[in-house]
RNA sequence: GCCCCUGUAGCUCAGUCAGGAUAGAGCAGAGGUUUCCUAAACCUAAGGUCGCAGGUUCAAGUCCUGCCAGGGGUACCA
C-alpha cells in the first residue's frame, strides 16, 4: 500500500508505543479500533484485553497506565481510559487535513488496497438456464456476484467474472418442442416480445400442456437425443432460440450492470467431465456398481455413495461441474475459484470439492461456494414453473415506475428524459441496496411494498445524500475552491464524517475478505446519516464566512468522493441530482 | 430419520467468524423541526426474558450440549 491512510498510521503508531513501553511484541491484528458507545468517552478506542495475558495485569489497569503515559500519536489529542478501554479523542484538523490530501490524490481509488495483489480469483455468477427469463433469485445472484467481484478487485485481486450458461438439456428441448408445435414461425421481432420472455412463454406453455398430454415429454426427450446426435435441423433451431434468449439476457445484464470476462456454455463443456470420471475409474479411485453407474464412496464424509456417471455413460450435473471446474483451472492460473450459487446447492458443492480432492487435484482447496439464501415473496417461494413469476425485468420496471412517481410528485425542474434516467438510477439503487444490505447467508423476505419504499436504510437515501453533496459543490461556484483551512472545523457532525471517511478503507477490505457486501452497505447508511445530520445542523454556502465555507467544502468534496466510491463498489451509480 | 442454515423490538435487519463498554439501526405508530445549500431530511420519547434450558468463563446475543420452531438439502434433475 503506497498511501498510508490516517487510521492505519494511528494504529501503527499506537502499536509501536505499546511495544516500546512494555518491551513486548504484538500482532498486527491485535489493535482493533472500535467506535466508542458514547462521544463523551472519546471518538475511538481499543480494548486492552489482548495485553492482559502477556502482562498478567487486568485490562483496566493497563488502559489506565497507557492513558497516563500521554503518548504522542498522530491525529490524537487526548488519551483516556474507561474501564478496560483506551479511548482517544481525535484531532479534527489534522485528521481532515490528512484525509483531504489522501482522498483528493486518490479520488476514485480511495479505499483500494493491494491486499490481494498478484493473486487471481474467478467469480462465477448468474449461471442461468437458456429456456426462460431471469427471475428474482437471479437478481440476487447477479447483484451479489457483481458486488463481491468489485470488492475483491478493490482489494487488489485480479478478478475474472464468468458466467456459465446451462444452454442444453431437457428444459431447453421443452421450449423447442413447444415452439415447433405452436410457434407458427413467429419470432420475438414479429411479436415484439423480449427474446428470453418469448422463449420462456413457450416453456410455460409446454409445462401446462404436458399435464394433459403424456406424450409431450417423450417428444422433448426425442429432441434431446437428436440434439446430442448433432441433427442439423434441431441444432439450427436450438441456436436460433438460444440467440433469442441471449439477446434478452444482454438487455437485462446491461440494465443491471453485469459484466463477464468469459462465458462458459454447458453445451461446450458437458462432455469433458466424463473423461475425468473415467480416468478416476482407471486409477481405482472411483468404481462401477452392479447396475453400471460410476460411483464414489463417501464414507469419509459420512454420506451415501454418489453417482458420477449414468449407467448409459451420459453426464449428470456433477459430471459437468467436474469438467467445467478442471476447465476453469486450465484456462486461468487461479488462486481462488468462487461460485455464487444459492444455498440449496450446498451439498452439491461440498461433494464436488471433495471429489476433486479425491481425484488428486491439488487446487481443490481453492474452491469456495459463496452460498446465499432464498428470496421469498409474502406469498411464498418464487418459482417460475408455477406461474407465479416475478421476473427481473418486470421487477425493475415496477421500481422504475414508482420512483418516477416520486420524482414527479416533488416537481423538480427536470425534463422528461432526465426524469427517466433518474427514475432508472433510483430504481436500481433501491433494488441493489435492498439485496446487498442483508447478509448473503440470510433469506430475504422480499416484500414488494417495502422494497419500493424510499425511506430508511435504502439506496435512494444514499443517493439523496450524495446528490446533496454534489449540489453544494455545483452551486458553490468560486466559493468552494481554494486552499481550505481545516482548523476551522471540528464540530461533532464534521468529526463524525471524518471518522467514517477514515474507516472506509478498512470497511472495503473487511467486506471483501468476508465476501459480505452488507458491511459496506452499513457503512454507506452510516455516512449517509452523518451527512444529512451535518446538512441539517450546519450550512456550507451560507456561513457568512468565506473561509469556513471553503473548509466545509473541502470536507463535502471528500465525503462525496468516498460515498461515491462506496456506491460504485455496490454496483450503484451515484446520482448528481435527484 | 440424518445433514446444513436461520431464530435479536409489532415488522425488516446489524452485531455471532475472532466472547469484552449500558444489545444497535431502520420501518410502522406517538410528538416536534422548514423565510436557510434538495423536508426523499433532521430531532425527541417509547418499544428487548437476544427461541428455550443447561454448561464453560472474571465476562456469553457471540463458545459448548440438549431441546423447540421455520427454511433448505438428502435423485442415474439442475
Amino acid at each position: 500500500m503506497k498511501n498510508i491512510h490516517p487510521l492505519e498510521e494511528l494504529a501503527a503508531s499506537l502499536r509501536n508505543k505499546i511495544e516500546d513501553h512494555y518491551n513486548i511484541k504484538t500482532g498486527e491484528s491485535d489493535i482493533v479500533i472500535e467506535d466508542t458507545p458514547n462521544p463523551e468517552l472519546g471518538d475511538i478506542g481499543i480494548g486492552c484485553f489482548f495485553l492482559s495475558k502477556k502482562l498478567k495485569k487486568s485490562p483496566a489497569s493497563i488502559a489506565e497506565e497507557l492513558a497516563n503515559l500521554s503518548f504522542t500519536i498522530p491525529y490524537v489529542n487526548n488519551l483516556r481510559s474507561a474501564g478496560p478501554y483506551l479511548n482517544m479523542t481525535l484531532d479534527a484538523e489534522s485528521l481532515i487535513k490528512s484525509l483531504f490530501a489522501v482522498i483528493s490524490a486518490q479520488s476514485n481509488d480511495y479505499g483500494l488496497s493491494d491486499y490481494g495483489a498478484g493473486r487471481q480469483v474467478m467469480i462465477e455468477y448468474s449461471s442461468p438456464n437458456s429456456n426462460k427469463p431471469q427471475h428474482l433469485g437471479h437478481v440476487r445472484n447477479n447483484v451479489l456476484g457483481m458486488a463481491v467481484s468489485n470488492l475483491l478487485e478493490a482489494s487488489g485481486y485480479n478478478v475474472a467474472r464468468v458466467n456459465l450458461i446451462n444452454d442444453r438439456g431437457i428444459h431447453v428441448c421443452k421450449s423447442m418442442i413447444s415452439y415447433l408445435k405452436w410457434g407458427n414461425g413467429t419470432s420475438p421481432e414479429s411479436e415484439n416480445i423480449k427474446g428470453d420472455h418469448f422463449v420462456g412463454d413457450f416453456y410455460v406453455m409446454f409445462e401446462k400442456k404436458a399435464k394433459n398430454e403424456s406424450g409431450l415429454l417423450e417428444e422433448a426427450r426425442g429432441i434431446l437425443k437428436r440434439w446430442e446426435n448433432g441433427d442439423n435441423e434441431v441444432v439450427k433451431l436450438w441456436k436460433k432460440m438460444n440467440d433469442w434468449v441471449y439477446e434478452g439476457f444482454d438487455e437485462t445484464y446491461n440494465r443491471l450492470g453485469c459484466i463477464f470476462d468469459k462465458v462458459y456454455l454447458e453445451s461446450e463443456t458437458y462432455t469433458k467431465g466424463r473423461d475425468i470420471v473415467l480416468r478416476g475409474v482407471g486409477e481405482g479411485i472411483l468404481s462401477k456398481n452392479k447396475t453400471g453407474e460410476v460411483i464414489i464412496n463417501l464414507d469419509d464424509l459420512e454420506l451415501e455413495e454418489k453417482v458420477l456417471l449414468r449407467s448409459d455413460g451420459t453426464s449428470i450435473y456433477m459430471t459437468q461441474d467436474l469438467g467445467t471446474t478442471v476447465e476453469k483451472f486450465n484456462d486461468y492460473k487461479l488462486d481462488k475459484a468462487v461460485w455464487v450459487v444459492a444455498s440449496e446447492q450446498n451439498l452439491h458443492f461440498k461433494i464436488l470439492f471433495h471429489v476433486l480432492e479425491r481425484l488428486g487435484y491439488k487446487w481443490a482447496d481453492k474452491c469456495y461456494h459463496l452460498n446465499y439464501g432464498m428470496v421469498y415473496l409474502p406469498e411464498g417461494k418464487l418459482k417460475s414453473r408455477e406461474g407465479r413469476t416475478v421476473d427481473a425485468d418486470s421487477l425493475m420496471d415496477e421500481l422504475h415506475e414508482l420512483s418516477k412517481k416520486e420524482i414527479i410528485k416533488r416537481s423538480r425542474d427536470m425534463d422528461d428524459e432526465t426524469i427517466e434516467t433518474t427514475a432508472e438510477a433510483i430504481a436500481l439503487s433501491a433494488l441493489k441496496y435492498f439485496i446487498l444490505k442483508v447478509h448473503p447467508r440470510k433469506d430475504i423476505n422480499f416484500s414488494p411494498e417495502d422494497s419500493l419504499s424510499l425511506e430508511g436504510s435504502t439506496g435512494p437515501f444514499a443517493q439523496y445524500s450524495y446528490a446533496r453533496l454534489s449540489s453544494i459543490l455545483r452551486k458553490g461556484g468560486e466559493a468552494v475552491h481554494g486552499e481550505p483551512d481545516f482548523s476551522l472545523l471540528g464540530n461533532p457532525e464534521e468529526k463524525k464524517i471524518a471518522v467514517l471517511l477514515a474507516q472506509y478503507p478498512h470497511v472495503v477490505l473487511d467486506s471483501a475478505n468476508s465476501y459480505n457486501p452488507s458491511r459496506l452497505a452499513l457503512w454507506i447508511f452510516e455516512i449517509s446519516r452523518a451527512i444529512n445530520k451535518f446538512h441539517h445542523d450546519h450550512s456550507v454556502l451560507n456561513t457568512g464566512d468565506p473561509e469556513l465555507t471553503k473548509a466545509r467544502s473541502g470536507l463535502v468534496r471528500i465525503a462525496r468522493q468516498t460515498l461515491g466510491n462506496g456506491l460504485r463498489l455496490m454496483g450503484i451509480k451515484p446520482l448528481e441530482k435527484m
